[in-house]
DNA sequence: ACATGTGAACTGCTTCACAGCG
DNA sequence: CGCTGTGAAGCAGTTCACATGT
């Protein structure tokens, strides 16, 4: 099989969101078009992206929303649940915790892991916080599928290392530093710092420029 | 001045990351080859990200740490502070706002909003939440240079409108959603279902294809 | 000798444009 | 006739390789 470009699969998740929208709302059919304009892209990029997968459309008519959603939710691997551990019950770990998103789209948060014995035993939505000295024990028993490292950044990549080495497959990291794992786990990372950068940048190069012509428009 | 590839912004914050780790460990030097180690990129790259902005480098030496991350401070705009908005008050947006590392890099939240009566009036770190129906005319009065956008899917996109109109140049989005702007104006968007949808994407492809090569390594 | 800075080559993602089919 | 699916063309970002400066 073809490797898929990661900015493929982003998009995939994005015409996901729409066409999940589009099925409450009861409709029946959508042309690339329409979700090219909601995703921001153009309707050959949304063609070429579904291509790599197969052919899901009629000709002249467009795409079945139910369709469509359904096997793009077979393609994004959603039609199982995950297992997802939280490593860092800090500000950050304790709000995923609770964030409803994560279960609601079958990512289901099966422990959260602190070293701070202040914070282990307390409760979290009818999660206990677990010391993370013991988490390779329980990561053997329970082999979760994800884990998100929500620990200071200086800590992040030992933490990682522990994770790996237990088996994990799969890390989502709001680190603000870059985390360094073997080829075969995959790691997205979410680093606020660099986002606020990225737009610090660009207000400043715009003024540096004269203002006229900014960058481009709904980003990612 | 030429435009600039995303990209290269994105490793720019990364490069500087590490500097500033440099910096604070008193090393003088660095080589684009230990950047670029640390980066999770090649030399080559950190060498061409830099010649974007001008000549950095002593050849037969590298990088001073202190001027290279002086410049990379200055590139990004982080020789000033920028004010920052937080538009909703629910898990995600309190978390921001009770964030360190905002401040820490010059990015002072001024101000939080929310349109839930009961959240209105609490205040979190010394920040009163104000109710997003006066929203106009305190960008009016005090100009935030950045707006976090964590309200619920369905109210980002008309929130965002408000905010372009009311004059806010850039937006940094956590909503699950995509947000339309006009050219110029800037938005980044975090978003969580697409990152954990990339994770599931890439377990699953591994599981149908063997199993035997993962994707890449220390991601984005 | 060593490491930068950079034009040139390359790779891969995006856009074009049209044949194919409902 | 409209909209999909897709090779081919175009373009942007990455990598190569070497001349240049210390």
């Amino acid at each position: 099989m073809k490797r898929i470009a990661e900015s493929t699969v982003r998009r995939l998740s994005i015409y996901l969101r729409f066409l999940e929208e589009s099925e409450n709302r009861g409709l029946a059919t959508i042309s690339s078009q329409e979700l090219a304009r909601r995703g921001g892209t153009t309707s050959a990029q949304v063609r070429k992206d579904l291509s790599f997968f197969g052919s899901f459309g009629k000709r002249g008519l467009g795409y079945s929303v139910p369709e469509l959603s359904a096997s793009l939710r077979d393609i994004l691997g959603l039609r199982r649940t995950w297992n997802v551990i939280i490593v860092g019950a800090g500000k950050i770990g304790t709000a995923l915790a609770q964030y409803r998103g994560f279960r609601q789209r079958g990512f289901i948060v099966s422990a959260v892991y602190d070293r701070d014995p202040r914070k282990i035993g307390t409760v979290w939505e009818s999660l206990t916080v677990r010391d993370v000295a013991g988490i390779e024990k329980d990561i053997d028993a329970a082999a979760p599928d994800i884990a998100v490292l929500a620990v200071p950044g200086e800590e992040a990549q030992g933490i990682a290392n522990r994770l790996v080495k237990a088996g994990v497959k799969a890390i989502l990291s709001f680190a603000p530093t870059q985390i360094h794992t073997p080829a075969d786990v995959t790691v997205r990372s979410v680093n606020m710092a660099m986002e606020l950068e990225g737009l610090s940048f660009a207000l400043t190069s715009r003024d540096r420029n004269g203002a006229e012509d900014g960058l481009d428009s709904a980003s990612r």
